[in-house]
DNA sequence: GAACGCAATAGTGTCGACACTTTCTTGACG
DNA sequence: CGTCAAGAAAGTGTCGACACTATTGCGTTC
């Protein structure tokens, strides 16, 4: 009923994470592994992390345990309570919907900013990348679909020539990540999407830089609404139990487990 | 016998902990201690972090310097290499540039979006707010002319309903706050920034997002410039030996132990 | 005299243990 | 019967120690 080895490393994604971090083994494999956790629910929302349940889990010690999870607060994923422990960030439908906000600032900005900086070559970038993946790129699986059009977005970012920009893309992808995989799942955007990218890919070549943003608002923001019915969905989930339509309660939910 | 409350040590920033609690804030109290050297320059760019030597001389043991590290390197105040260590972040114009410029998207669309969405009771705080500390307020230090620069634009983010806005902005200032003091002890935007923040709650009021948008753009924009050279002054502060015009380069300086 | 390799030193990454705090259990009292 | 309190159990926060890695210093070889 544990655990024991989850990691068969589902979710590869782009993680270049960069200059700032690169843990020796254990802290690494710790935060990886929590991480997936969280992703997968198998932490829920607003649980109580055990430390030393984790500890034993993972068979680490509980510092690079600890390790992961400051990491996991600085990111959002889980809090922390002075002399109480570590808790799943709670999931409430206003949460997400600031965070996809803040994503379509971030986007939108650095959109712009490509149009104005990068050259021609670099859109040429841009260009390539989603011819490569255009075609048939709806039949692959959720966890493709979805590691492409981070990586979409993701090179706008870098395009835009501002690294901070890419660091803040990523950790808000991160924490995205496990509705947007839902909502793929769903289909819910279908080829809308695809033509929405390649429309963007174009307003990018002709620098068109209003376009663009308005064309990647909408995006983010059609996405924003499927969102709330792939948040149900996660829901359902997470709390089998077919409580009707109360998605955003968060009681005491029986604290089974032993 | 373990515990005396010695607070000798160099910290007094923002010491209004001093609530009902003695023990478990180790961890919190070299977080703030550690931000403070960086900020001071007392550790200096790119250096090497000695976790034992700040150990030491906090009186604490190296578990919570280590989580208080690696809080700092999730807000990109240092960085973190496999089995050397923590390194102070670098410091260069172009990251500091990044940071302004993201700052920038940030503060921007939390006005736009606090035109659109804050009733005129929360505008009618913003304008209090500077109504409040518009008097004298070049004439203060430079600290408190810091945090109720911060105040204002953090308000406009909350006022934006969007708390992702705020946390974002409060990371970056932070990053930015040592260069922005040394900024404002040059006095290089006087009473520019007064009438602009003044405009800037005018463009409120009138619900005038583009206006207050441009405003905001221009203003930050403007600080950038003056960066630059606050830059060169840090340099020199830094490392105190007049090297002439080298200002980017980092070479070993001896630790003079203290 | 310089490059190389080896030993000694310094420093990080991880562990198990312990003190203190929170939470649960049990029993007395109204 | 419910409320509260004291003790027990569980869990976090911090510590000192140790293994393993990087760095430094020294002696050897060419």
């Amino acid at each position: 009923m544990k655990n024991p080895e989850q990691t068969s490393s589902p979710v590869a994604f782009v993680e270049a994470e960069a200059e700032t971090r690169r843990a020796a083994d254990s802290s690494e494999r710790a935060y990886n592994a929590i991480r997936k956790l969280l992703i997968e629910f198998q932490l829920k929302p607003e649980e109580r992390i055990n430390e030393m349940r984790l500890a034993k889990s993972l068979a680490i010690s509980r510092t690079p345990i600890r390790e992961a999870l400051n990491r996991l607060a600085s990111e959002g994923f889980v809090s922390l309570t002075p002399n109480r422990g570590f808790f799943v960030r709670s999931l409430s439908t206003e949460g997400l919907i600031d965070l996809y906000e803040l994503r379509s600032i971030i986007e939108c900005a650095a959109f712009r900013l490509m149009c104005e900086r990068a050259s021609d070559e670099h859109i040429g970038r841009l260009q390539s990348y989603w011819g490569k993946i255009v075609d048939g790129y709806i039949d692959q699986p959720a966890d493709d679909i979805l590691a492409e059009d981070e990586g979409f977005h993701l090179l706008i970012a870098e395009l835009s020539g501002n690294p901070e920009l890419v660091n803040q893309l990523q950790a808000i992808n991160a924490r995205i990540r496990f509705i947007r995989r839902i909502q793929i799942e769903h289909r819910s955007h279908d080829n809308s999407l695809i033509s929405t990218h390649s429309a963007i890919v174009e307003a990018a070549v002709a620098r068109a830089a209003d376009e663009g943003v308005e064309l990647l608002r909408q995006h983010i923001e059609l996405t924003v609404s499927a969102t709330q019915q792939a948040l149900k969905d996660a829901l359902l989930r997470v709390y089998s139990q077919p409580k009707p339509l109360q998605p955003l309660r968060f009681g005491r939910s029986t604290s089974s487990n032993g």
